[in-house]
DNA sequence: ATCGACATACCGACTAGTTGGTATGTTGTC
DNA sequence: GACAACATACCAACTAGTCGGTATGTCGAT
């Protein structure tokens, strides 16, 4: 499932520190079997900053500190690198729907307000950081490779999926518009973060994304009637 | 000011009949002069296609029906053409907020919700004629070239300031809360239509785009009491 | 009206460097 | 020794860009 940013950062600089380590003698290589998830996370990385395309393997094979024979050892071209790292970056978010202190709250609503809570923390830092690996993908990919839209397609459905439950079981509680269905939100509030990445990468800012994500947060109060509309609800 | 999505088509169709004249001997040559619009017109249809990266000037040559001799001519380098091409974007846009029928009501949340329902009803057929052309390229080209980050910037920001004086206006009539400012609730506007394009790519389908401008539409008219709680509000 | 000088638009061949990938060799682990 | 993991050298195709050239338009002088 998409993360959009992981909850923690170490996997990106463990891939930058197993390239300096790389860099010197044999005896200070990274240990063997790491290449492949060091390669991954190197795509997060790189494709983050500057896109798919404009992403060479030398590229990523520089900041993951293997060669271009090991790369290719491991993914039989640079479009199964790019479907293995969405796929990574599904796995990569787990934690955030497992960990995170709002997903202990009783009240489903307060476990979607502390998710979105937690989006909006995060958007913080250079753009690169808090930014989406799939969502960047495919903008430019979905008409060229249908395997990197698939996979990608497949990692927001996922977050999507994790994040309808709490969702159905609110409506369950508040009630909602007819027309409004979990996964419906779901994506809506998958969509706001996209844009709000989007938003953010024209700016190179993330203040504008903080802004656009308060909006989302103001709506699903609103939506399941726990105020939001300021002054004019007293 | 990006409308990403032309009201009209013409302009990508034109780039593709002058490429059909310009094929022929010297008597079927497009019209001098009519170089410069074509490669613009190009590099929006083949960019939102497939991205900037992967966009080669060969590629926007042959949409355009030109040589790059013509290319080089008009342009120094690949770089500034994506800059030119931004900018035609946003003049592109103009109609839209100029002639569209919902811009003589006289109600402004009327013309915010006609503007918003304008723009649902763009979203319908190829993927690529629908999305928009900045959006797609900041996503890749916003750290490695600050041109382009900034021509994408003026582009949002032209949008926003046309959308902005209907909600200021909308603002003043209906209020809101005092945290809600006429710029900050067109960039949201735009962030969701943007989170719109990506989820659409990933499913190669408008329906999920529709529905989460949906969404949008109901938070507007719930931020300003237009109903929109469906149900609920009776 | 004509013409030469100059400017502009466009063309097509060419180039140096880069790219994703291939072939072969080396190393580490069992 | 076998084999997976990894390294190095090499490759054909491709890319953004260059350059010398042709075609056309404009302008001032006659």
């Amino acid at each position: 499932m998409t993360t959009n940013q992981p909850p923690s950062v170490p996997a990106a600089t463990a891939a930058r520190d197993a390239a300096r380590a790389g860099g010197g003698t044999p005896d200070q290589r990274a240990p063997r079997g790491s290449a492949r998830a060091k390669l991954i996370a190197a795509a997060h990385a790189t494709v983050r900053r500057q896109g798919y395309s404009a992403t060479t393997v030398d590229q990523i094979c520089a900041a993951a500190g293997v060669t271009k024979g090991a790369f290719f050892h491991h993914f039989a071209s640079k479009e199964e690198l790019a479907v293995a790292a969405a796929e990574g970056w599904t796995e990569r978010a787990r934690p955030m729907f497992e960990l995170a202190p709002h997903v202990k709250l009783d009240d489903p609503l307060d476990r979607l307000l502390g998710h979105i809570d937690f989006r909006l923390s995060m958007l913080d830092g250079p753009t690169e950081d808090y930014t989406c690996f799939v969502g960047t993908m495919v903008q430019e990919a979905y008409a060229t490779s249908d395997r990197i839209r698939a996979a990608c397609e497949a990692s927001i459905n996922a977050y999507c999926e994790a994040l309808a439950p709490d969702i159905a079981a609110a409506i369950e509680v508040y009630g909602a518009p007819e027309d409004v269905t979990a996964i419906g939100l779901a994506q809506h509030v998958q969509s706001v973060l996209q844009g709000a990445f989007v938003l953010a990468k024209t700016t190179n800012d993330p203040a504008i994304a903080r802004g656009t994500v308060t909006h989302l947060k103001r709506y699903v109060r609103m939506l399941f009637g726990r105020g939001g509309a300021g002054s004019r609800d007293r």
